[in-house]
DNA sequence: CTTACACGCTTTTTT
DNA sequence: AGCGTGTAAG
């Protein structure tokens, strides 16, 4: 029989009924420019912030502001540059507004693809499984497909792995094809068009084949998704209703064509960058992003933020001045409250060492006047531009950390044992299969190519090919059979209890892979202790796939040593790539090696497009300072890549008004120092 | 036919 | 330090 049902009104509360009642007073606590930018209505808007302008600010104050409005957290899509840099911004608005913030949907456009396409993807043929390949798994898949394909004749310089990966990249990052790129930027390897051509196509096969999906294909295999599938295209376009871009300098154009599908269904995007500050054009992002977006979605409305609330005047003439000589861009002009500062200072130092040994004692001076470690940054061009410093600095027991460059996650015994775990969770990973592989004693390239043909039969998927596998390596007898069997058994282990967690499955692994690192680096202690790094890491995951998914999105920058430095929370000084520094800022900066064929890098010097985004990163490092810049140009340093001899000081300086810096000269003191001879280093 | 190893060469920037 | 190449040994 049925009830009748009896409606019942649940009131709602003052609060809930008067939306109109801000949480917070934004008039008061943002500028004119600012707050025009933070409760612009719907529709799509473009803020263009100089640097230092309170970017970052407007953003976690807009997050704030349509929560309060009584827009739904959930139905927030914010697009970080990284996944940190959205998590901060979360965090700043939750202290606005309240752990509404916590529901938004964050993180980098990969890790968002990551997450929607493990939900979605299966129309396109991913398996939730799917395993992602960083950018050396990449280059290793290519390799052994190029030599299948017998693509390594001598007579004719083929390209190395690592370009053929940066011209694959750059055809879907730019939407263009082989042709194109290879004619326009690689003209020299025109000769191997086809080949080329062929290898792309067994590359996407391959990936295809064994669930692989790289950087690149994340990106993707997304627009593919919301271009063919209806309903998860509908799903997930109408669940993320509002927009927010950060850095949107440095997009591409395949991320923006994502934007624009994402916000098919309702155009309610603000994207936020400086053209200004785009340095990423290497890897197919443009600043025409920038310029194209009120034509891409007609009707924009343009906000800008032009005061500069962290350089003083001093630094930001100098940036003016500099950015002055860029070829395009938005006009804006920076201007500050803060009036009064030194000079920047340029300073020439005989040589490499000369400028470590300024660097490191001027340091020590800025700690003696109170400047807090942590407040003093020195920046790079790349990454291999402050070894000499690093060398200097422990001399002396300054504590730093470095970021940029080569990451924890990179180095070969970390990817040892995370490919362990890899075909565990996707056993048709040929790339992982072949690491591991490789690493058993008598195995070799042809052995393990074998091997892996032999139990991952693509044509006809197995149910169970990790069973499979692991019967292979207990038949194979000859040399390399206890080793194979050593391997069948601990995958058996660590694979078969779905009760086990990561981390316990990082032990299994690190267990049995203890002799091979101990066999093959004499300095097996520290990389011992970075993969027990690797097993805290994993303890704070309860999923294997999450765990290996964040560690080929967004690997950790710091190896253990610097860990633990940071648990006894001493105050580091920071050592970064320009790249790295982005956004970030600090009360003194020094920037090494602002001599021309360094800065910019004669890699540069063949088209004015790449000499542009020189500019545009030495303007970068220029705003990073709050209060004191410091550029240092070592003279008389022979350069093996171009065959001369470096002295002249960056030509972005050339146009700079000599009344804008101040110019220092080194001095060596009187008497010996031989004891600290470069002869005996 | 394979694997292991030594030697010389070249090093941008990163999700 | 890592990659590709050449060579000796299994």
């Amino acid at each position: 029989m049925e009830r009748e049902i009896k409606p019942y009104v649940l009131k709602r509360t003052a609060e809930e009924l008067a939306p109109a009642k801000l949480s917070r007073d934004y008039a008061k606590e943002l500028n004119p420019q600012q707050l025009a930018a933070v409760t612009a209505g719907e529709g799509p808007s473009l803020v263009i912030a100089g640097a230092g302008s309170g970017k970052t600010r407007t953003l976690v104050y807009r997050v704030a502001y349509l929560i309060d409005k009584g827009v739904d957290p959930a139905s927030i899509l914010l697009l970080t540059f990284t996944r940190k840099a959205a998590q901060e911004m979360l965090h700043r608005a939750g202290l606005l507004i309240g752990a509404r913030s916590e529901r938004v949907f964050g993180g980098t456009f990969h890790s968002v693809a990551n997450l929607l396409l493990r939900r979605y993807g299966r129309p396109i043929g991913l398996e939730p499984g799917f395993t992602i390949l960083d950018r050396s798994d990449a280059e290793d898949l290519i390799n052994l497909l190029r030599a299948q394909l017998g693509m390594n004749e001598k007579d004719k310089r083929f390209p190395r792995k690592g370009t053929i990966a940066e011209i694959f990249s750059k055809c879907e990052n730019t939407l263009q094809n082989l042709d194109d790129v290879v004619l326009s930027e690689f003209a020299h390897f025109s000769e191997h068009l086809e080949a080329l051509d062929q290898l792309k196509r067994a590359y996407a096969e391959a990936k295809r084949q064994r669930q692989l999906l790289d950087y690149d294909d994340l990106l993707v295999k997304l627009r593919e998704l919301l271009g063919k599938d209806e309903g998860a295209s509908r799903a997930i376009s109408s669940s993320f209703r509002t927009i927010l871009v950060d850095e949107y300098q440095d997009t591409n154009r395949l991320q923006a064509d994502l934007v624009r599908k994402l916000a098919a269904t309702h155009d309610n995007v603000m994207a936020v960058g400086d053209d200004a500050q785009s340095i990423y054009g290497f890897r197919g992002a443009t600043f025409r992003n920038i310029m194209d977006f009120p034509t891409l979605f007609p009707g924009a409305r343009i906000y800008k933020l032009e005061e500069n609330y962290r350089s003083t005047q001093p630094i930001l003439n100098l940036a003016n001045e500099i950015i002055q000589g860029a070829a395009e861009k938005y006009s804006k002009h920076l201007f500050t409250r803060k009036l009064d500062g030194p000079l920047p200072a340029l300073i020439q130092a005989a040589g490499e060492n000369a400028q470590s040994r300024f660097v490191a004692q001027k340091i020590l001076e800025l700690r003696e006047e109170g400047v807090p470690l942590d407040e003093i940054a020195v920046l790079f061009r790349s990454s291999f531009h402050s070894f000499d410093l690093e060398i200097e600095l422990s001399r002396r027991d300054l504590p730093f950390v470095k970021r940029g460059g080569f990451k924890f996650i990179e180095t070969a015994h970390v990817k040892d044992l995370i490919a362990h775990l890899r075909v565990l969770e996707n056993p048709l990973d040929a790339v992982s299969w072949n690491r591991i592989l490789l690493l058993v004693e008598g195995v070799g390239p042809k052995k393990a190519q074998d091997l892996i043909a032999s139990f991952v039969k693509t044509e006809r998927p197995d149910r169970e090919p990790e069973r499979r596998a692991i019967d292979v390596l207990r038949d194979v007898s000859g040399r390399s059979g206890r080793g194979l069997k050593d391997l069948a058994r601990v995958l058996e282990e660590a694979g078969r209890a779905r009760a086990m967690t990561p981390a316990e499955q990082v032990n299994e692994v690190y267990t049995y892979y203890l002799p091979i690192l101990k066999e093959q680096h004499d300095d097996y202690p520290k990389r011992m202790r970075d993969l027990e790094h690797l097993y805290t890491m994993a303890e704070r995951y309860e999923r294997l796939d999450d765990f290996l998914a964040d560690m080929a999105l967004e690997p950790p920058d710091e190896s253990a040593a610097d860990v633990e430095a940071a648990d006894r929370n001493d105050e580091r000084l920071v050592l970064s790539t320009i790249h790295s520094a982005k956004g970030l800022e600090w009360q003194c900066v020094f920037m090494l090696w602002v001599v021309d064929g360094r800065f910019p890098s004669a890699y540069s010097f063949a088209t004015e497009e790449e000499l542009e985004e020189e500019r545009r990163l030495f303007y970068v490092a220029v705003t990073r300072a709050k209060q004191h810049l410091y550029l240092t140009y070592p003279i008389n340093e022979y350069d093996k890549a171009t065959g001369t001899i470096l002295s002249k000081p960056s030509r972005f300086l050339d146009d700079v008004s000599p009344s804008l810096l101040e110019t220092w000269g080194l001095v060596e003191e009187e008497g010996s120092r031989e004891w600290e001879s470069r002869e005996w280093d």
